[in-house]
DNA sequence: CCCTAGTGCAACCAAGTGGTTGCAGTTCAG
DNA sequence: CTGAACTGCAACCACTTGGTTGCACTAGGG
């Protein structure tokens, strides 16, 4: 997504949803490498961390974590709150119903198949 | 999703979750592009088409329109058959049920409010 | 058969990405 | 106060990416 910016889309999707594509650019970009997505799920099982503890647990240095968990928090994903001289990133999975919601809209301009999709989507936890 | 080797995905995908990460990893980077994002979208709403039909529409060249073809194609939501000198492409959704499975398996780790992203997925076109 | 429309490379380029190292600034503990 | 532990930049590097141009190849149509 590199000269990505303001692109010109077509109008055909006057309907639903409509979060502008920079964010989905944004969005689908930081959880497109499997570092990023690593790190959410972290976050999201193990609770709130430093840049300095996670990076502890993987091969990659103290940077480069900070800069996936800022490209994590510019796609809305993350928040970080500082406290005494540590700085605190936890999840805010909000920004994940716009993906979904691009998607099951996007999908559901296709045929009927699209059933196979939401039931999918709802049997994640229950059947 | 620079360092990623293309993968290809099984279509035995009929358990969601656990999709391997390299086949997310070209899923969600196909989808990070508004590019990418348009040409599957035309492609569901006007039909199948040609990488040159498609750029016609577009300020982009064939080629580049072409390259953004086989991206989406890599990652499983295009695929091509040739009809005499013309080649035309199709949406292939399938993989998109692998991006919902692991947005809604990872925040299901999360809270409660997990609930409002069910219910999104359930109001994008309650036809 | 020859011409044309359409596809398929391959080379090339600028800008973006993921990652590193090094160092300066801050905050807490003795 | 002094030092250790953290965080915050900034420079730098190799590799990818999105895009272009140019040209060879293939399939039909007159």
């Amino acid at each position: 997504m590199n000269r990505a910016s303001a692109k010109i889309l077509p109008k055909t999707m006057a309907k639903t949803a409509r979060v502008d594509s920079g964010a989905l650019d944004t969005l689908f970009g930081a959880l497109a490498d499997p570092t990023r997505r690593m790190l959410v799920e972290r976050l999201l099982t193990k609770g709130p961390a430093t840049a300095t503890t996670l990076a502890e647990t993987t091969p990659l240095t103290r940077q480069a974590i900070l800069k996936h968990l800022q490209v994590l928090e510019s796609a809305g994903l993350l928040a970080h709150e500082r406290s005494g001289r540590e700085v605190r990133y936890r999840v805010t999975p909000q920004p994940l119903a716009s993906a979904v919601g691009w998607i099951l809209d996007t999908a559901g301009q296709w045929d009927s198949r699209i059933d196979r999709l939401r039931r999918l989507s709802g049997s994640e936890s229950s059947t």
